[in-house]
DNA sequence: CATTAACCTGAGGCCGGGATTCCGCTTGAC
DNA sequence: GTCAAGCGGAATCCCGGCCTCAGGTTAATG
């Protein structure tokens, strides 16, 4: 592969993840192209269609985030300590948004099983949580996730704005 | 106008709103015809385009709220108490919605002042809020408008389910 | 620097879905 | 009973987004 080629596509992902980030994934592929200072050919020169583009930005995300999320939930910190960092890392990420917001149905076969560990791994972490005390107990660990996934996974998310810390003071025991 | 007319008009309105709020405000006119149980010929009787319809309920959604929280603002409660009732009031309804999701710009004459009025009232409620001791600090007035803006009005929010609650406890001092 | 395969561009074809129209059939009102 | 006001919903129009492709560019190599 030619060096300006692999440039590119690594261009075209993080110019996508962004925008995605910022309004959606309805973003369209002439948007992408345009920020990215691109032609759409070039686009569908490094992915088939649309579908692989958005899963290779999802199946990404999502492994960067169990990674992550599973090197923060080793240490011995407190476990509020580990929800905030993890919280914090999602905020602004296109969180779900590629899987719940493009109609087509889920088919990489990673993402699955992704999902499944993710939500594991926060219940987990959400119950430990309460156990230290840190947690208000008054909700569900699986409504935890459901109510961060409504609010940090929102389009133009940043880990310091007014809400992100709202919502966060509010979770405190 | 046929009383037959007039009820339709009314189940009209009443539908669609409820589709707005629980779904965003990209409802298809088709979507809103069936859940009435109408043709969407009839949608068309009543109002001259998909625009005319948003903006009316638009512009009926922000008085009633605008009534509503005049009278909640004029009681002797605390501000706190007052706040929690909007609040409440908002959750669920597809307030902003209207205006921001369809791409076309204000055009109703009310709409602006409204709006106007609306946000004054709210930092006004806000900044009492604060000076009571009884909303945090670190958060201007305005800020507290949009915050609430993102965490209430989104489709399918309901005045007593986690996330508004969380954000709630979240504002409190 | 000449050669060439790999790349890139972006206008245009195509299509899906959603807005709007329209005409024949119904129904409330008198 | 009459008929204007209403209604239904298939047909049509239209927009906007996905994807293709012919023609020009450029990195890599000897």
């Amino acid at each position: 592969m030619r060096a300006d080629a692999r440039r590119n596509r690594e261009l075209i992902v993080t110019t996508a993840l962004d925008l995605f980030a910022e309004h959606g994934a309805r973003v369209s592929m002439e948007e992408i192209a345009r920020a990215a200072g691109l032609g759409v050919g070039t686009l569908y020169r490094h992915f088939p269609d649309r579908q692989a583009l958005l899963e290779e930005i999802a199946v990404d995300t999502l492994q960067r985030l169990m990674t992550f999320s599973r090197a923060a939930a080793a240490e011995e910190t407190p476990r509020w300590q580990v929800l905030r960092l993890v919280v914090e890392h999602c905020a602004g990420l296109p969180l779900g948004l590629a899987k719940t917001l493009s109609s087509t149905p889920i088919s990489h076969p990673e993402l699955p099983r992704l999902e499944r560990d993710l939500n594991a791994l926060f219940e987990q972490l959400a119950k430990g949580a309460q156990e230290e005390g840190t947690l208000r107990e008054d909700i569900p660990p699986s409504e935890v996730i459901a109510l961060l996934n409504v609010a940090i996974c929102r389009p133009g998310a940043r880990a310091d704005d007014y809400l992100t810390t709202v919502i966060l003071d509010g979770l405190r025991r």
